[in-house]
DNA sequence: GCCAACGTTGGC
DNA sequence: GCCAACGTTGGC
């Protein structure tokens, strides 16, 4: 059987951090539902990661942002890939955006599934500290991209975090 | 609450 | 296409 147009695109497990700020979205309320859609996005770089990137199955680190302290709280996982963020049509939604439209959706969003929350938040000052994530998105300087691409030694990194404490 | 960094808008 | 003005993010 010829197998060889199975891409990497197909093949690849891909990894990501998406920021929530925990006043608004928590990752206890994820918790609380199991899968959530992931609306309200509203940047172009972090829209086309939803509609053209993420895969079923994408692993997927869950930051509490403006948190105090902020920083990475748990696991998911996504369970749906990109469509039209609907809440951009409904005008009493704060993610109404009048120049999208069900013909021509300017937004996207996937669904996330709760894996587990961590059994403390590693934060920001921690990742920053650490030698071995010096070159991850989240501790770059100015970094305000709210779906981040991880690279599979990043993602490891972060969850070595626990099992080395066990 | 401050403000640096960044993204978007719109006049030209 | 430039870039100043404005709006937003998010750490502190």
């Amino acid at each position: 059987m010829d197998i060889s147009w199975i891409g990497e695109d197909v093949m690849s497990k891909r990894y990501w951090l998406m920021k929530t700020e925990p006043s608004t979205f928590s990752i206890d309320e994820l918790a609380r539902l199991g899968t959530s859609q992931w609306e309200g996005v509203r940047n172009y770089q972090a829209r086309n990661f939803m509609r053209d990137d993420m895969r079923v199955g994408d692993c997927v680190l869950i930051y509490h942002s403006n948190a105090t302290p902020p920083g990475i709280v748990g696991l998911a996982t996504v369970c749906r890939e990109g469509y039209p963020d609907y809440f951009a049509q409904d005008i009493k939604s704060t993610y109404f955006d009048p120049k999208s439209t069900p013909e021509k959706p300017i937004w996207f969003m996937v669904d996330v599934a709760f894996d587990e929350k961590f059994s403390r938040l590693i934060s920001l000052e921690e990742l920053k500290a650490d030698p071995a994530l010096y070159d991850m998105l989240v501790v770059q300087r100015g970094s305000r991209l709210s779906i981040q691409p991880v690279s599979e030694t990043h993602f490891l990194r972060v969850l070595s975090y626990f099992k080395t404490e066990k």
